[in-house]
DNA sequence: CGTATCGTTGATACCTGTCAATCTTGGTGG
DNA sequence: CCACCAAGATTGACAGGTATCAACGATACG
């Protein structure tokens, strides 16, 4: 349990590589994230105060002098947010996508911690900066106010989760969950595919764990039997092809 | 189980009292909502759209159909929002206080109910109208933006709770939160009372449960635990008198 | 004073956590 | 190219915490 907490340390300090020459006019996320509320002239208020950078796997993306500094934008990977009790125990709060915010806007501390869970490309900003942009940008508050809303609305749904249903229940819906967000981004606008649902975990067993409110070996023996009764297959332990999503769902929610 | 289904469906269509002589300016909660991000010039965009209402405990806020319509603060009294699963189970995501914002704007479908868990007094408005309001206020827009980050930073917590932390800790948590908020509406600027903390639940046990992901016996058998070994005394059942906050909260947040 | 509701307590079962061993995978260096 | 090693994942045996089922007690209400 310890191990945990000094290996955090040890990846503290960030040494993120920083890439100037990205264009908001490139950026695979400027019509989906918070910035699309900007028209391309008033988006010169954000992209003259960002920075481009990618973190590795792992690598934290704030230490916690730092936290109140940061706010992002996720253009490619996964983030996970998460929170640690003073022995160790983490929980998953938050689980960030491309055109996803990540950082406490107008609050010192949350005493959060955020960490690339794949490598990942996020679009930085210096967070007093931004929070001037948004007072002089009501349409950008608007759109911060929707996404707000709707993470509220997944944590209370992840709530539901961690509270009422059983580690199978908890698996069969997290798999679900990964696998239609990987299938909405996978066919932009296309009729979905033939092929049943393939998708890469961004997570280990570990974090999945830590996640659901499980533990590593419940994630393994639960993986295990949605394999031998045919619901999903493993590819090579992160990559899953879901055989049977109706049971998948069935077995998410219950009666 | 489907006791509890029925139960909501009976209790259904409130038929509250409606109360018109309520006025802004001696509104309990006037300086304390997000409706202190108005002068009390622009409030009148609020109050000449605003009712006032009272639900019983145990009145639904809003029956299905409805939701999309409400947006209300809470004048006194607490609220509780949850969520349920097909088979009854149900999972409290919310409990709303004096100042609290109820009702989801920007989004016609959240699948959560909210019942008055204490006799309440609230401050309604259409959603439609009260959006129009956001949408020219742009400081009343920022205030309820603070509030939906504080609530989310809750709800993290919360998620902390029931993924990671035993039933004891649960409640000696819940039991906390509940104190130091009584104290903090109590002496509103005044130093801390001498006395121990008493403050009365708003919740029954099996909310309590509700809450914390548990069952109504095991909150039974850990009040009872906390009271044989002498940090709480039951006053009478609801009533809760805090004998050792520190024990308490060293059984909350363990290490 | 009976009755319904809520809360408490007890006995037992089961799910999930814990501890430990083994297997798999990917990377490294000889 | 293969052996070796570390990290991650799986599997098994077992224990413990919480749920379940059931009975009883307390409290409020008519």
């Amino acid at each position: 349990m310890p191990d945990k907490r000094q290996q955090l340390k040890m990846s503290a300090s960030p040494q993120p590589d920083v890439i100037l020459d990205r264009r908001c006019e490139n950026c695979p996320v400027r019509h989906h994230a918070i910035c699309s509320a900007l028209d391309n002239h008033s988006c010169h208020a954000l992209s003259d105060i960002m920075v481009h950078r990618h973190f590795a796997r792992g690598q934290q993306l704030w230490n916690e002098e730092d936290e109140a500094d940061v706010f992002a934008i996720v253009v490619s990977g996964a983030v996970k947010l998460f929170k640690m009790l003073a022995d160790g125990r983490q929980q998953i709060v938050g689980l960030l996508f491309p055109a996803d915010c990540v950082g406490r806007t107008f609050s010192e501390t949350q005493q959060t911690f955020a960490e690339a869970a794949t490598n990942v490309e996020i679009c930085c900003f210096p967070r007093k900066q931004f929070e001037g942009v948004l007072r002089r940008h009501p349409e950008l508050e608007h759109a911060l106010l929707e996404k707000t809303l709707n993470d509220l609305d997944s944590a209370r749904d992840w709530m539901v989760s961690l509270g009422r249903k059983s580690a199978g229940e908890k698996i069969a819906g997290f798999l679900l969950k990964m696998s239609r967000k990987s299938e909405l981004t996978k066919c932009p606008h296309d009729r979905p595919s033939p092929n049943l649902p393939t998708f890469v975990l961004p997570l280990s067993r570990d974090e999945i764990a830590d996640c659901l409110g499980l533990t590593i070996e419940t994630v393994s023996r639960n993986f295990t039997k949605l394999r031998v009764s045919g619901v999903i297959r493993l590819i090579d332990g992160q990559t899953i092809e879901v055989c049977d999503p109706d049971a998948l769902a069935g077995l998410a929610e219950p009666a």
